[in-house]
DNA sequence: CTGAAAGCGCTTACAG
DNA sequence: CTGAAAGCGCTTACAG
């Protein structure tokens, strides 16, 4: 009692309310107090905190503390929260309302080195500033809130060893508990994904799947149902000659694409782009240059579609009149340009909800042994791009 | 020892260097050992291992292990991990091998619970899918790696309640140790935002300012210079009669773009969209059916201008023969569209870049206190969709 | 319905 | 250069 005047506040309770001085309620949120002392520990305890330093960050309120200042054990306030075992109403009320007046919020860290979960899962995407990516991250997103998990987003910048590192870091150190994985590229079989997922990791493949992980799920969408619906269109439009600007030589989604659009153009010719506009302008280039002849034009996704109309456009070489073209995916962009894309639709958002359904299915599970890799279904939207072959 | 057959196998060291039996370094990253016995602390103890169950979850190695298995203490091995102290050259050999051989990582959460620091900050956008939020988000994390600190994301959904929620309790928990807040909307004075920003806390504005908040660094686009470039552009190519639409009306980015516009049409006629592309072609379509008569757009944003040249043009009325439009951000399908539209560009990636650097500069001083706010220049790129007003 | 106590896996004064 | 020990803020058997 010698540092009473250093006291700046004090709070009791009986066993039937909460009691405290009119001030207390204005404490700000982040100022923690420290406890100076018992007077007893059933009705009263004196409450003290430092001076008003709103300067550095304060020290938020514990458990421990609240557990004081409502005569109770720190047992008693953790089921309070948890709901785990039964508290008396009347105890619950009381806890419950000091919670609220102090606003505390356990402490994360501590409450998953208890657990042992973090309540985080991780999205590791190539860019996720690309609308296709970030469609995807939006769908986990959404699933991880439903389910009260947060997201923790790592780029991986088109394979960074250094970034590569650093997601399946946040995997071991347990600061996620599961980790959701775009492919961007072929995946080398000396990945460090391939080391990590060998072990059952919980991890699931988001959008593309990988050679030789058969074990890790994947959420796919069914890639040669769309390329071979293209084909059809355009073989019926009365199309035969075809170029096909591929994605990467080594992805599952470029092989089955290729593959569902060979089965209407088995001679059509392949060349590979980076999933970009530039590369699409570029390949289209590149052939007019060598006089190949196509009158359609399939682009693996509709990035590369749009930078091979511009190159025709260039040309002189009219869309759909004099080549067709498509393209894959129904990003933004391919029904505000003219003439609009005909491409198939796939569902990013639904791809990234999957995903993380199926990441947090297994975790519920304690193990991905029983979930079941998804293909989802695509749509195909014809729009202006496409008509029928020029006569003669 | 009589337990012998259970123990699937030993390691011990002598003090020149470590031993392992031929099998023991094949054992799977995460298994993990548990110290059954000691011989002799200072040469040899004895690791066993659970059977093989590849199926749950197996338990990650403790720093307990790898000092036992180093014959070292905790401190040792926790300071060759830090280098906060001096450790012989033999030892931290010795330990680092070992660390590397069990593929141990520390603890995330336990580092936390000591240090206070979580490394991770967190991103609260409207919609991560969305190009412009997109990019905000790649610069914020490009920054946050390049400083070490891993990312969360939170959409807001546009002001969902109990979203809004989750990621201020993020702070609170102490899961994420600054937050950077893009607004969407405006921002009511009763919101959450509000009062924790009040006390201080690690918090940094994105791309839109908020009134009130002053005390809170922002960065942000030079909004007003940016829309008097535009209006500039109009007023030299001859025209005088002008509609502008409008974003969100309380966004300090639509006060201050309708403001710089105004300088060169202080007539024009605003109305309101809320920067989707259908609300662009619906404010048009409305003025159109007013008969207010116009020859410039002012689209608050791209989209809104895309909007609007579409709703133009099947009015019959040529892009830019007839109306001049222009959008502002130059997102990705600025460039694209035909006739590609004339903007203002704003480096969104240098916006993410900037916001997350001045965070973390606060987080490192230990007060955002002595953060500046920054407003970044804007550049303005003329595209085919305006011209010179039409003669009569 | 409630509490005392152990312990999650680290870091860091304190003491050689 | 190194170690024993306290403690970060919780959760959870264990014991009433």
């Amino acid at each position: 009692m010698l540092e009473a005047n250093r006291f700046a506040s004090w709070c009791g309770h009986d066993n039937t309310g909460t009691l405290f001085p009119a001030d207390f309620a204005l404490l700000p949120l982040c100022k923690a107090p420290r406890i100076v002392g018992f007077i007893d520990c059933k009705s009263f305890c004196i409450v003290g905190y430092s001076e008003p330093v709103d300067d550095a960050s304060p020290k938020p309120w514990t458990m421990q503390q609240i557990a004081a200042a409502a005569g109770v054990s720190m047992t008693t306030v953790s089921h309070t929260l948890s709901g785990k075992r039964p508290v008396s109403s009347a105890t619950a009320l009381r806890i419950r309302g000091l919670i609220d007046q102090f606003g505390y919020v356990p402490d994360a860290g501590a409450r998953r080195l208890k657990s042992g979960r973090s309540g985080m899962i991780g999205l590791a995407v190539p860019d996720i500033s690309h609308w296709y990516f970030g469609r995807i991250a939006r769908g986990v997103e959404e699933m991880a809130n439903e389910h009260d998990f947060g997201l923790i987003i790592c780029s991986t910048s088109n394979s960074d060893p250094r970034r590569e590192k650093r997601y399946f870091n946040l995997l071991r150190t347990r600061s996620i508990e599961g980790l959701i994985y775009t492919a961007s590229r072929e995946i080398s079989p000396t990945d460090e994904l391939m080391s990590i997922s060998a072990s059952s990791s919980p991890i699931v493949l988001a959008d593309e799947g990988v050679a030789g992980l058969s074990r890790v799920p994947s959420v796919t969408s069914l890639n040669s149902a769309g390329a071979r619906e293209l084909g059809r269109h355009l073989r019926d439009l009365g199309h035969t000659r075809a170029v096909i600007v591929a994605g990467f030589a080594g992805l599952h989604s470029t092989i089955e694409r290729v593959a569902g659009i060979r089965e209407s153009f088995p001679d059509a010719v392949v060349v590979h782009g980076d999933f970009e506009v530039q590369s699409g302008y570029d390949r289209i280039d590149e052939l007019l240059a060598q006089g190949v002849e196509f009158t359609a034009v399939f682009g693996c996704n509709d990035y590369m579609a749009v930078g091979a109309m511009r190159r025709l456009h260039e040309a002189g070489l009219r869309v759909p009149q004099d080549v067709s073209v498509v393209g894959f995916d129904d990003v933004d962009i391919a029904g505000v340009i003219t003439p609009g894309l005909t491409t198939v639709r796939q569902d990013m958002l639904e791809i990234g909800r999957r995903s993380a359904q199926l990441l947090i299915e297994g975790l519920d599970a304690g193990s991905m042994r029983g979930v079941e890799s998804v293909a989802l279904p695509v749509e195909m939207i014809v729009r202006g791009s496409t008509g029928p072959v020029a006569r003669g």
